[in-house]
DNA sequence: TTCTGGCACTCATCGGTGCAGAGTGCCAGC
DNA sequence: GCTGGCACTCTGCACCGATGAGTGCCAGAA
């Protein structure tokens, strides 16, 4: 039912488009409505200027006060410069149109999912931190030492800000490239395996050989392991260290060839795909009927699968929401996830979001999500 | 107000006392309380055999349904051999005592604090894990690939079994030995530094040296490093390796310094207790009045160091069980943590335990959480 | 055509009332 | 020292009616 998320350009949200400052980036074009879509007011319910105000008014008073809008309270906050009554009438063609719902009848109204998507692509703008703010996380970041330490850092502040569950990615292998692969010999047959990243990351495997190994096997397949894979991003690997095992006599072949597939194995993302997340203890905020909406959320967090997919399916170099239902992950239909690449220099190395209500303050969720992206790719570039 | 958890020792709950089947290990002394404490049924209250049966049933019954027990059901339940008015006499006792409370006037009674304490003390034996259970266990922690995944696992199957939420801590490096350190040149002034423990942990570290570093001179450290510190305890290397700058040109000596100062800051323990947590979910089956349990724990179990505190304070090599207020983080006030080291070898490395209501299966859990950390340290030994 | 004021209607919420049931404490008797 | 009986207390639940927020609709004004 719902069309693909939209994922808005880094640009977005700060031009405020060139004449009129109404409409800012055209995220989504206003296509999938079934009447004229360009024409301001037009038509039957082809939405006017004021409806989409009132749309506006009712997400932003509904996430304040968690609390079923009515027409009355709505006039009497904003002002529209329209009584009740004709609010009253636009809440009905917004109702019709699948915008807002009634929790029951005589009652307030609240959005509904498709109504958080038009607010998040078209009524909202990207709240940009406070020069304050953008200092404050630039000093906390700032001060990590390691790579595990700027994710935990990075993770504690974006919950933080937000006040909700922050996700953060470890910077993935598949855009990285070697830094160093060094070869240690544990014992005659084993040899341990460690691959360091240009992001500052270390992995390690222990390689069980088929025969004994010579130090000088090793330090010779040392040498030209680095020489050929060095400074090279991961996918390539496999096909420049491809020819080594015949440069080795036939006798240590089997070793060298062990030895490369354990690299490659560790290469591939797989168990590299770890994820670190905080502030859980926001959940508790998440709503009266709380048991029965934080449970699944509690169990989808502990998924890493799960959040790895949530992440992963953001698109590269923009920022995406996923609003409600239009999460694959059923545990996570009365949430929304605002996620963002980071990477060290201009390309996307991993994926961090924050997972919250879908009732949730969308323009500063944007606004944290994205800054904070911003910043860590600085300070992995400069490490 | 309390006194000291107890922690018993390893053999205990098996061996089931010489003579009659009763109070098994004698952790606590029943001291503590004013009356005389030795002869049996003295004086007053020093509980008989009867009311301590009472008191078992309470807890068994409460812990299973999660509902005030009163005196009929009691009786029902359990083969007391008494009517209810008797066990209702006793049970007077027992509050007056503090062991057990009435949540109103006219409800059932469930235990406090220090009821559980004198279960967990006297009345209940470690329930051990069943052959299939076992088998289970080991079954799907040699499936681990690496230190990392090891945790993991342990983490997660600790929750499962317990239905709470586990905290495993990583082994720390105090009690760790060097399996090797390699030093690897990536720039004129910059050198990584990878420490690999014998528990298969990979330790890195950037250093930053005062002048450029001639390719020979890493190697000699690198070689002459190893040679001392290789196999040793963490805590005795820097003594070993002290007078190594020494050793060297003049020239190279701030290098070396540099290195080794780095080395001895990746010794110390500091960072390296980072810790593991799953089951999280599990909270939600903490009780009714939920939101207001849930959020300190959720915060509790955000702050890594109050989780080492807590495990921290077990006991070396026994079990211990902190009830309710016991605890001194106040968000876990009506929590309860089992804890117990595991270790390669003979030795406790680290730390791991249950984290779930006071109201919670005590003999089971502290037998998950042995049967546990026993598959752990074999696991660790092996590789 | 669009907005407005008015009016009847619908429910959720909240305090009060009454009943049933579980559980206790106490007492007299075995 | 245990037991059965009895009166008492208190929670939980269902029911009721009043209250009030909020709606939908309609006729009239701009």
């Amino acid at each position: 039912m719902f069309d693909e998320p939209v994922s808005d350009a880094d640009n977005a949200g700060r031009a405020a488009a060139p004449g009129a400052g109404g409409t800012p980036r055209a995220a989504r074009p206003p296509a999938a409505r079934p009447a004229r879509p360009a024409t301001p007011r037009a038509t039957g319910h082809s939405l006017d200027e004021r409806k989409l105000a009132v749309l506006r008014a009712i997400v932003q008073d509904y996430v304040g006060t968690e609390e079923p809008v009515g027409s009355k309270a709505l006039v009497e906050r904003h002002n529209l410069g329209v009584s009740p009554a004709t609010v009253r009438n636009d809440m009905a063609t917004l109702e019709e149109d699948g915008y807002i719902q009634q929790p029951h009848t005589s009652a307030g109204r609240i959005p509904t999912d498709k109504g958080y998507r038009l607010f998040v692509d078209r009524l909202a703008e990207v709240k940009p931190m406070s020069p304050p703010e953008r200092r404050a996380i630039r000093h906390f970041l700032d001060g990590a030492v390691d790579l595990d330490d700027v994710v935990a850092r990075t993770v504690r502040l974006l919950a933080q800000l937000t006040r909700q569950v922050a996700v953060v990615q470890y910077p993935s292998l598949t855009r990285s490239t070697v830094r160093h692969v060094e070869l240690v010999l544990l014992a005659p047959t084993k040899i341990m395996l460690v691959l360091i990243t240009n992001t500052g990351r270390v992995e390690q495997r222990l390689v069980d050989c088929p025969s004994a190994v010579r130090e000088s096997t090793l330090a010779d397949l040392r040498v030209r392991l680095n020489a050929r894979a060095g400074g090279r991003r991961f996918p390539d690997v496999p096909a420049l260290v491809e020819d080594l095992p015949s440069s080795f006599e036939p006798a240590d072949r089997p070793v060298v060839t062990t030895v490369l597939s354990t690299l490659f194995e560790s290469l591939v993302e797989q168990n590299e795909e770890r994820i670190m997340l905080a502030g859980t203890a926001n959940l508790t905020r998440f709503g009266h009927d709380f048991p029965l909406t934080i449970q699944p959320v509690l169990e989808a967090l502990e998924e890493q699968v799960v959040l790895l997919r949530l992440l992963g399916e953001a698109a590269d170099g923009g920022m995406t929401v996923r609003i409600g239902r239009e999460n694959e992950y059923e545990g996570l239909n009365s949430t929304s996830v605002v996620s963002v690449g980071y990477g060290s220099g201009d390309e996307s190395v991993a994926k961090l979001g924050v997972i919250g209500p879908t009732r949730m303050d969308y323009p500063g969720t944007m606004g944290a999500v994205r800054a904070v992206a911003r910043y860590v790719g600085q300070i992995l570039a400069e490490s």
